[in-house]
DNA sequence: CGCGATTTGTGCACGGCTTCACAAGCGCCT
DNA sequence: AGGCGCTTGTGAAGCCGTGCACAAATCGCG
């Protein structure tokens, strides 16, 4: 299966690699940053997943996917993985974001530090409302959605964030595909339908609450019960997986 | 999968459901809430599968873990759909979500309406700044963590919510953790390390975007080639129904 | 009262992901 | 130089989740 696709000139393709893998890389690379701040020049598969928070087995599988990387009896290379996991992210260079809607939530974003350190660049603000138009937001101004087409092609943005409520979240998906974006992080609490080529992922801040919820409510079950048997490594660590791409 | 079905009949219980069927359960509830609003009183499984995104047999397979939901050849009962989901998520009562850091991010969640509107109301504002603690907020005032246990004993709170920095997020965990609080839901960007019998999940959006930017360097690889064989189904947007409309 | 249209519930097969366990490779020390 | 200990990379097995396809069940209608 190491189909090894070596570009003749060490070509810097990844042609496929499994959905699960690409959701932890992101984890690694954290991990990682983390670690060389801490002057580490090398880690194990053990130290590294550790870190991460997975089993190092599965730490090892993923990283085999990205070609040679580790070196056997010493672990891996700190910067030379961080580079590797960069490049396979596509995070050579920072990506332009568009940010829909400064809402409650999207005033929030705006100002998140994580984005700008972490390989993105938010570069431009929208809104529907004109009494948000021309508003400062940690020094960008919010434009109206009417100028989407011409900022996106202006800044070259290929990933927008929608921040908007739910009923105005497809309509404005709609615009952000017309305008040529091709990847959509969803903080409404609905389905988007896009067409084939567009990612979208979502994130619903009560979904996960609610996915506690039934965690703590067959707990509570399980104490109000005689000592039952519990099996020891369910629960934990609950990763995402699944990016989403509807189809109309 | 310790055992099948302990539920003699008309026992409530929900031993073992698929985790992946728990994380679509507040997506069908959520379709449900808005089927009911427009006023049908039943739904095909077809229908609450195109409403939520996902295949039509994974959905009645999902719901027929639950027990008799639907009936054949009229489809699902809407607002007795949704008490059973609810029951099942354990979201028969509200339940108190504390909420620690009200900086950037915690402030927005914490003025966040969909929580109220889905189950969950927070209870509690912490911060271990004590320049924010006495701050009011959507008509909460933010506590010091210090009052940590003496809040959560009082308001019988056993989900909180962690919109600190990184650096903090651990040792916010562990006090919440000591409180009593048996689930997390995580902002900040790093692995918690919680003792068996806590759930944490993570939400972060760095990474959420990093997920992304893969798929769009993929994409823009792929514009960059001739028309090479495109294998079918492999990473990118062969998720869910979508790929019966791949084009091959 | 029976028939057909409709829709649920599910057996089954397939593919992907995870985990174990171990051989292969690498550096270090003697 | 050779052996030893450490760590990676991976074959193989098992588990979980998905989706198809169809039998079973229910309603409406003649």
């Amino acid at each position: 299966m190491s189909q090894q696709r070596t570009g003749p000139t060490g070509g810097p393709d990844f042609p496929d690699l499994p959905e699960a893998t690409v959701a932890r890389l992101p984890e690694y690379l954290r991990a990682l940053h983390h670690l060389a701040e801490d002057g580490h020049d090398t880690v194990s598969s053990e130290g590294l997943a550790a870190a991460a928070g997975v089993n190092s087995a599965k730490l090892r599988k993923d990283l085999s996917h990205l070609g040679r990387t580790g070196t056997r009896g010493v672990g891996y290379d700190v910067t030379l993985l961080i580079d590797q996991i960069e490049q396979v992210l596509g995070l050579t260079h920072r990506r332009a974001v568009a940010l829909v809607g400064v809402g409650n939530l999207g005033h929030a974003l705006a100002g998140y530090a994580g984005f700008g350190t972490r390989g993105f660049r938010i570069a431009a603000l929208f809104d529907a409302d004109h009494g948000r138009v021309g508003e400062h937001i940690n020094g960008l101004v919010v434009r109206h959605i009417d100028d989407l087409p011409e900022v996106v092609e202006q800044e070259s943005i290929s990933i927008a964030v929608i921040a908007t409520p739910a009923h105005a979240a497809q309509h404005v998906a709609d615009r952000l595909v017309e305008a040529g974006v091709t990847s959509v992080l969803n903080f409404a609490p609905c389905v988007l339908n896009v067409p084939d080529g567009v990612d979208v992922r979502k994130v619903d801040l009560a979904i996960e609450l609610q996915i506690l919820s039934f965690h703590e409510h067959r707990k509570s079950a399980l104490t109000a019960l005689p000592a039952a048997v519990q099996k020891p490594g369910r629960v934990g660590m609950a990763n995402r997986l699944g990016g989403e791409a509807v189809a109309t």
